[in-house]
DNA sequence: ACGCTGACTGGGT
DNA sequence: CACCCAGCCAGCG
């Protein structure tokens, strides 16, 4: 769970990200368990860009889960990221793989 | 122990 | 792109 908040702190502002791709990332079991990590991440500390985390789809199927239903996407939106009817407006393009960190 | 639920996903239609 | 379905696994009543 601590490799979650981690690989999660390394998406770049302006990308995004999806459970799927962290939990393969790390080989968890499923893509479930990310967003039970992350949930408990944010309770934790607060820093976390769980924003950036999204489903499948580009869609912020966690703001639910925030301090308000719109935070996830103003927070998205501040860093460019455009957000339209709940998802990641161009999402194939801003994707990002956790993989991008062994290429660095 | 059991069944439901959920920040999910891939495959098929 | 949208919907449905079957796996997925930890937490909770």
């Amino acid at each position: 769970m601590e490799d979650v908040r981690a690989v999660t702190r390394h998406i770049p502002p302006g990308r995004v990200t999806t459970y799927g791709a962290i939990a393969e990332f790390l080989t968890l079991g499923s893509a479930r368990m990310v967003g039970w990590a992350l949930f408990q991440g944010v309770s934790l500390t607060d820093d976390l860009p769980a924003h950036r985390v999204v489903n499948r789809r580009g869609e912020l199927s966690g703001r639910n889960h925030f301090s308000t239903p719109t935070t996830m996407q103003e927070r998205l939106e501040a860093e460019g990221v455009v957000v339209r009817n709940d998802r990641v407006e161009d999402f194939a393009t801003r994707f990002w793989s956790p993989n991008e960190l062994l290429n660095l």
